[in-house]
DNA sequence: GAACAGAGCTTTACCGGTTCATAGACAGCT
DNA sequence: AGCTGTCTATGAACCGGTAAAGCTCTGTTC
């Protein structure tokens, strides 16, 4: 039953058509140089015998490959709960369906790792292009992936990405505006819980805290980079908490760690938002989830993917070299953050 | 530059190593017919000429793709969230690993869609098998699927894969012992927040919540079937809790849900556990993120994935066509279940 | 009415591997 | 010396398409 499938090819087709294969051929690509009437009989054919064109086979002559590859290097635990990499690649796949291309995704552990996988991928001609993500400063990954030649696009500020065509959002901005927010609201102590230090995206953020709590005469020392977890944002929400002029406002480098930080505070017998603030970064549904739901710097997310997607094909198609913004998260405030109770120091 | 890459081919190969292009192919595959000699010294040129075989032109020849297919039916906006896919993905992935497999992806809206996509992806032979998920009760996937011969397994009860070599985990035996302990504890009143009626699992969830509450000679009609989608937890609960003999216990069928379901609790002014216990289920990391963490019906969902890719090399070998059952979920108790505060009727 | 153009197909040469029938070299045996 | 068998390696066919050159035939143009 399972063996000896039909194999049709595109010579039974042609034959079959009373054709020759390379009318097929140039029937099903959309060239000119077969008659209305024979490219529909042709069509016709194909659909009777349930052909498709071998994806394999098409992209051994033409180059053409067909398929998109992501590497996401970030443990497997996390992934799952990082609701931004699921939701932006729902968005790249919304354009990659279009084009008929898919999308080939792998985790990996390390850069190292990651850049033997596009190494192989290349060479292979498995991929026809590819996304980068998660930008570190000197990035390790851009030497020796400029050298494959392969098209890629960047997902990252341009002073990260080493000459990739990147897609970016403006998180120095963003990053300012919480703060002005948190401020404005009359918090002076305010603290940010960030990602890994060597992460670009978290590295502008920090920087941009620390000028902006600085421009408005506050502290901006209050900063903690680690990981993206929901426990290592506990972790850190705890150490904050527990200072003597713990800070009354937090802000958090993605929603996970928010969450977490809003159990910590519960954990300690502090009210959210009276005691403190919590101010979450990337805003997926989890932030209207908790209760109190969780203010956000807010982000079209499923977008941001399909922008990246639409830039690499211009890469393929080589008409793209440039760098390309989407929307600056913009301030969605929920019931996690209010003025803060009462009167304080520096 | 960008354009014209190298192009290394086993010829260049050949050429290089003073052999013919058939001795480079037997080299590569370890198969008998070179020398050693011979043999080590194509891959030295190999190596030196960063040559790596043509995944594409090699998938042509053999008939291995070397690529397996998942299409998911679900909201990407769900998908972000649910901590349980990415987690199988990232089980999957690493067996695949192993063997130089990749995984394609991709988000469908219908269930025409997906089996659309996977008759494409057969046909065109872009992948070598394929894994499918959420199965319906006579889901009508099944025939034109099984109709195209693709190896695949299914991930769900036998009785419901109509045929397809299945992995699965005893739903009905968790269900039940999520009942027991709750009414253990000396809950009487215990609803369950199920996922869609007509998604396999949540039926045979739901008969055997029902079934072991009659055993009990409980009531096992406080049951909704809703989405997956914490919103839709939210307003199950809601419902639930409003009602004049509210439950005093809620499982869940997911720990999205039961996150929002802590949520309306909270909101409503009700204590969690004394108030009310909640069982989520699947248990990420999610569980441990909330204040107080959230009891669920444990599964090593990473495992699972493993488990189904490996029952997929198998299926696609041919030494595979039974059944394997995964181990149950089991009971992890946290701070969100305790016995009920109040004296309580049926 | 010879030359030319263009539409509509066919032919042929790849793309970069795998596979298999076959041949050469060499060792062991009678 | 002649025969057989094993090991190594070659060459050509093939996988299922694409692309570009080539061939016919009909219709124009001067």
């Amino acid at each position: 039953m399972s063996t000896g499938a039909p194999r049709v090819t595109i010579n039974d087709v042609a034959k079959r058509a009373g054709v020759s294969k390379g009318a097929v051929s140039m029937a099903f690509n959309d060239r000119p140089g077969v008659s209305r009437a024979t490219r529909e009989r042709i069509f016709e054919v194909a659909r009777e015998l349930g052909w498709v064109p071998h994806q394999t086979a098409r992209s051994l002559s033409g180059r053409r490959a067909g398929i998109v590859g992501l590497a996401i290097c970030r443990p497997a635990r996390l992934l799952g709960l990082e609701p931004f990499y699921m939701e932006f690649i729902s968005g790249i796949e919304s354009v990659l369906t279009e084009r008929s291309y898919s999308l080939l995704l792998r985790l990996v552990r390390d850069l190292d790792e990651e850049v033997a996988l596009y190494e192989e991928w290349w060479r292979s001609k498995t991929i026809g292009g590819a996304i980068l993500v998660d930008f570190h400063r000197e990035d390790p990954r851009i030497p020796p992936l400029r050298a494959l030649g392969m098209p890629a696009v960047a997902v990252g500020h341009p002073s990260l990405t080493g000459g990739f065509p990147s897609v970016w959002t403006d998180d120095a901005t963003a990053a300012a505006d919480a703060v002005r927010y948190l401020a404005a609201l009359g918090h002076r102590r305010i603290a940010r819980v960030g990602g890994p230090a060597g992460l670009g995206h978290s590295a502008i953020r920090a920087r941009a805290f620390e000028a902006t709590m600085a421009e408005l005469g506050l502290d901006g020392r209050r900063q903690v980079s680690t990981g993206f977890a929901g426990e290592e944002g506990a972790r850190a929400t705890r150490g904050l908490l527990l200072t003597p002029d713990r800070p009354t406002a937090i802000v958090y480098d993605n929603d996970i760690m928010a969450v977490a930080g809003a159990a910590v505070a519960a954990e300690m017998g502090l009210v959210v938002p009276d005691d403190v603030s919590l101010l979450a970064w990337d805003d997926s549904q989890l932030c209207r989830l908790t209760h109190p739901p969780l203010s956000a710097m807010s982000h079209d997310v499923h977008r941001f993917g399909e922008v990246v997607a639409r830039a690499l094909f211009e890469v393929i198609e080589g008409t793209r070299s440039e760098a390309l913004q989407v929307p600056t998260p913009s301030l969605t405030p929920r019931g996690s953050t209010s003025p803060p109770r009462t009167r304080q120091g520096t």
